[in-house]
RNA sequence: GGCAAGUUACCCAAGCGGCCAAAGGGAGCUGACUGUAAAUCAGCCGUUUUCAACUUCGGGGGUUCGAAUCCCUCACUUGCCA
């Protein structure tokens, strides 16, 4: 099977206007006066902003959400400004659960930028409606404490800010809030107001958990300009049989291909339910309406196709990585997980795919079992024994059934061998 | 600042001097069944040189033959009072 054709990002010309096409995908859970909202999107260009914290080093599949949003605006002929948050990445956005670690202020610094590159490449910079990179770091940095007091705080009451999500439900947890993270719906609320006076920006996108912060910019320019602006909140992406969606055994999935491969991204998507791929087409391709529907009779007609999942990962592996890795990833997948046997493959095949998995390399008569915690498929020696045990590891495969196995050149292809745990997680072993 | 309660493995949560590497649930892993899906069933789930040893129950110190369990101290969290 060779790859499908990339979809250029494109809006859906079947909707009266963009509002329609994001309502439709699913993308709005909660925003401000929808008629209002509806009649500025199908209007004269408007600068809107989304911002991304500096909490780790790439963003991840929550935030592609946003980044995918932001795209389909400016494909509808609006402004983008992408927000990098220098100064809010320092304080951290209250969870429910717990309060943040304060992260140290150059790595902050050094997140900002990988996050800007990031935000970048989903954004068009040229032409009329051009998207622009701010970081919020620029205005709240020269405030000193008293002009912030003065000029911003007295604008924030007390009892609202004790109303928002993130914060009543800390206090009403054991694990309380700090005065920092208390703070930081202001600092966003400041944002969305300078964005306002040097930009003319009316419109914030956001998760829905963030809800309160994106309102805290609304009242704060109600209060000092005299101008309602909007907000529009995404759902919260979950799984149907309720576990964590962004999860890739047990890790984030990450946008950065150093820490999150294309492989494992696509295979990500690939595995995807039958009863969320719909949903996941919707939100994270730019596929039509049309199409969609195609797919999901597909789905109900031949589901053991997986022909909506294919799509899918596809898209999405090919939106976020570009075509190029999305190629390399269904090459590797179909290179591994293919009918035919591994001693098939011709040597640069082989090699091509266990490069863009996990590998390691080796000397002739390894043991099994330290490979797989070389090369990450186990983290002790003790879970490897189990998982072989367990009937779970085979190379090139042929199951391993010895605990203390070595790796022998007669189970080597062209040098190089396919470690496997389980059904669907595998390494690569090069031996020199 | 005072008083009280609390801090247990990825998360929640039992334990309250030896039977504790630490119950239970969730998450995760493997196997069977499958469509690289879901559901279900079974097993695993601190580390290691695995009939045993070693390191863990917020940090440090102490009592004891023996501590997650008792005492002291420090840190943090929560509640009430100021």
């Amino acid at each position: 099977m060779s790859a499908p054709a990339a979809t250029a990002p494109a809006i859906d010309p079947s909707f009266p206007s963009v509002w329609e096409e994001i309502v439709w995908r699913g993308l709005v859970h909660v925003s401000t006066n929808e008629d209002e909202l509806r009649e500025l999107l199908s209007g004269p260009p408007i600068v809107y902003y989304c911002g991304f914290d500096p909490t780790a080093p790439s963003l991840h599949l929550g935030n592609l959400v946003q980044l995918l949003l932001m795209r389909r605006l400016q494909l509808a002929g609006h402004r983008p400004l992408g927000l990098v948050g220098g100064s809010t990445g320092l304080i951290g956005d209250p969870r429910p659960t717990a309060e943040r670690t304060l992260n140290d202020a150059a790595v902050v610094a050094e997140w900002v930028g990988y996050l800007q590159a990031q935000v970048a490449r989903f954004l068009s910079f040229e032409g009329e409606n051009a998207a622009r990179l701010v970081n919020n770091l620029d205005w709240t940095a020269p405030l000193s404490a008293i002009e912030f007091l003065r000029d911003v705080g007295k604008h924030f009451r007390v009892g609202t800010m004790l109303k928002k999500d993130a914060v009543s439900a800390r206090l009403n947890s054991e694990a309380g809030i700090s005065y920092t993270e208390f703070s930081y719906q202001i600092l966003q609320g400041m944002d969305f107001a300078q964005l306002y006076r040097e930009y003319g920006c009316i419109l914030q996108t956001g998760g829905s958990d963030q809800w309160g912060n994106l309102t805290s910019g609304i009242d704060f320019i109600h209060r000092t300009e005299g101008v309602s602006a909007h907000a529009i909140g995404t759902p919260l992406i979950t799984n149907s049989d309720g576990t964590k969606f962004g999860k890739s055994e047990g890790n984030a999935v990450w946008l950065d291909p150093t820490m999150t491969s294309p492989y494992a991204f696509y295979q990500f998507w690939l595995n995807t339910d039958d009863a969320d791929v719909i949903a996941r087409l919707k939100v994270f391709t730019f596929l039509s309406r049309a199409e969609i529907e195609r797919l999901e009779r597909a789905v109900a007609d031949e589901p053991f196709r997986r022909e909506a999942q294919r799509v899918l990962a596809w898209e999405v592996t090919s939106i976020v990585h570009g075509a190029d890795a999305a190629s390399g990833a269904i090459a590797a997948s179909e290179a591994l997980f293919g009918q035919g046997d591994l001693s098939a493959l011709p040597a640069d095949v082989l090699e091509s795919a266990l490069r863009e998995l996990p590998h390691t390399t080796t000397t002739p008569g390894s043991g099994i079992a330290q490979l797989l915690v070389d090369t990450g498929l186990t983290s002790s020696l003790g879970e490897s024994r189990r998982a072989i045990a367990q009937g779970g590891v085979s190379v090139n495969n042929a199951k391993v059934d010895d605990e203390s196995a070595v790796l022998d050149d007669a189970a080597l292809l062209h040098g190089m061998a396919v470690l496997r745990r389980g059904k669907k997680s595998f390494a690569g072993v090069f031996v020199e």
